[in-house]
DNA sequence: ATCACGACCTGGAGGC
DNA sequence: TGCCTCCAGGTCGTGA
């Protein structure tokens, strides 16, 4: 579910959660991605701080708090972060309840228990294991067909695994791949070492485009992703081949065809993205 | 080092 | 109604 439009938009709703602070703290006790525990010791430590930030990385969503110290969410693929009342009946699946003191509650829930929930110390922030191994944010001022291009030299991967590897972007997933090989028209398929100075000048900007169009419409919801309000996405209206196999390209029309590439769901114009 | 693949986990959809 | 299989927005450990 969630790409980068879809944490920023989480992100961007959790705004009125900015000057709250961390009163009280429960969490479900089983394991997230990796069996990884939840760490509540840390968590624990942190009630008293106030949330005086939220800042996003890729897929990552970093809650800074004055102190030392910042949260740090993973969504993984059903992940949700939301602010409730309190009085809210709990949704199943909920993993980590933050009480803040004012009738309000931050609360992660995440049925596939895929996402991650970390406390790091910002002066370290570099060197968190998850945080570390991230490629520059999109929209970042470093990303641009240069980049993207100087990047690819010698990688025999398909241009799909180069965008889904957040070591190259950070923040690109499974959906925005495809939406963004369709703006560029290329292949997935196609060898990144082979993409060409302008191809890749393309590739970057149809990154952003479709982030922005994403972001527009609140993110991407198809059956889970909700911001932190509750709130689903439009998106999904307006996605141009992601889950669109056999209906007309906005293009040219031909029908939108699936495959797999690397084990994963692959929509593509076979008109339109011949190389 | 790079790359492809399967595993992790739950729930929803569809077939019988 | 049940039971089975397949599929899903992400990441990471393994082995070639």
């Amino acid at each position: 579910m969630p790409e980068l439009p879809e944490v920023e938009t989480v992100r961007r709703s959790l705004e009125p959660a900015i000057g709250a602070t961390l009163a009280s703290l429960w969490t479900s006790g089983k394991p997230l991605r990796l069996n990884r525990p939840i760490p509540k010791a840390k968590l624990k430590a942190l009630v008293g701080r106030t949330i005086t930030a939220l800042r996003r990385h890729g897929k990552y969503l970093l809650v800074d708090l004055n102190g030392p110290s910042s949260l740090l969410v993973h969504l993984g693929m059903t992940g949700s972060l939301r602010l409730h009342d309190a009085k809210d009946a709990r949704e199943a699946h909920t993993h980590v309840v933050i009480g803040l003191g004012d009738g309000r509650e931050l609360r992660y829930a995440d049925p596939r228990r895929f996402g991650q929930v970390d406390v790091f110390e910002r002066a370290r922030e570099h060197e968190h294991p998850s945080l570390r191994v991230l490629g520059p944010d999109p929209y970042a001022s470093t990303v641009d067909g240069d980049y993207l291009f100087e990047r690819s030299r010698g990688r025999g991967t398909t241009l799909k695994s180069f965008l889904l590897d957040q070591a190259n972007l950070a923040g690109v997933g499974n959906i925005y791949a495809a939406e963004a090989l369709w703006r560029a028209k290329l292949k997935p398929t196609r060898r990144a070492r082979r993409l060409t100075r302008v191809e890749a000048a393309a590739l970057a900007r149809a990154v952003r485009t479709s982030f922005d169009e994403a972001l527009a419409h609140g993110g991407t919801t198809f059956s889970d992703f909700v911001d932190g309000s509750g709130q689903a996405g439009e998106n999904a209206e307006y996605l141009v081949v992601y889950g669109r196999a056999g209906q007309p390209c906005r293009r040219c029309k031909s029908p939108i065809r699936r495959t797999i590439v690397q084990g994963r769901a692959t929509y593509f114009c076979p008109t339109c993205q011949l190389s």
